[in-house]
DNA sequence: CTAGATCGATTACATGCGTAAACTCGCTGT
DNA sequence: ACAGCGAGTTTACGCATGTAATCGATCTAG
């Protein structure tokens, strides 16, 4: 058995992913600048700032060193690791794990905007190329 | 104000949406044969799936018509609907509400299988030619 | 007609989550 | 030395969810 690893992190939540995203931008920081920075994207008093963030440590999915009076926060779970595991999270329940049919999904539907075809064309020719 | 539609019905949670798979594959049944479907997926006492079925009735996502003792059960919400939400939700919380960034995520983490890459291939094809 | 088998309806109960207040302890200024 | 502030720690609380057991009504077989 090998040590515990990213990919043993418990899912974190909604509200837990919304402090998450902003340890992503900048790291480390002190309770104070997480707060500072989420006080107009969504109206939380401070305490239930604490409380995610004692959450996530408790799931590991961040670490806190202390510095004075206070810690600063860093994720040790990574943006993209978490990106994926949602995303495959999603495409496992909803499309049998494959990525196909979800865009195939969305085009059905029309909701392929006009970027998003030209990015994907884009997209497919480099992998095409790419042998 | 317009009456309630498909859009107002609530989340449906994942042991629920396992349940609305099966009425999505057959309908109307009754709960003897739902649970008989879901017999082997998932080792859940038959009371289980009763409460599961109450829960999906007070959400409005499936409908109950009385067949003598018992009721027959049939989905309300529909499956590309539900599909749609769950993925938009993702989308939008992730990539921006576009496909295309959810695609080169997957294509940057080498997590597209060839079969999925000739089926966007055609897809896109398609798209392009409708103009 | 009465008891057991069936269904559905009601109640249960632990855990997670969103949201936050209350408490505590050490530093800091007077 | 003492009061207050600022940071973290503990406790709270209602709702959703996963997972069931129990209750109650009804049909059916003897």
């Amino acid at each position: 058995m090998q040590g515990a690893s990213v990919q043993d992190i418990p899912p974190i939540s909604e509200a837990e992913s919304v402090v998450m995203e902003v340890l992503w931008e900048a790291s480390p920081l002190p309770t104070e600048d997480i707060v500072a920075f989420l006080k107009d994207r969504r109206h939380w008093q401070e305490p239930t700032i604490k409380t995610l963030l004692n959450r996530l440590l408790k799931k590991g999915a961040i670490r806190a060193e202390r510095e004075g009076r206070r810690y600063l926060y860093t994720p040790i779970l990574e943006r993209e690791e978490w990106i994926s595991s949602e995303s495959e999270g999603l495409l496992d329940r909803l499309f049998s794990g494959r990525v196909a049919p979800l865009v195939a999904h969305f085009s059905k539907h029309r909701k392929l905007k006009k970027k998003d075809i030209a990015e994907l064309k884009r997209l497919i020719e480099e992998l095409d190329d790419e042998h």
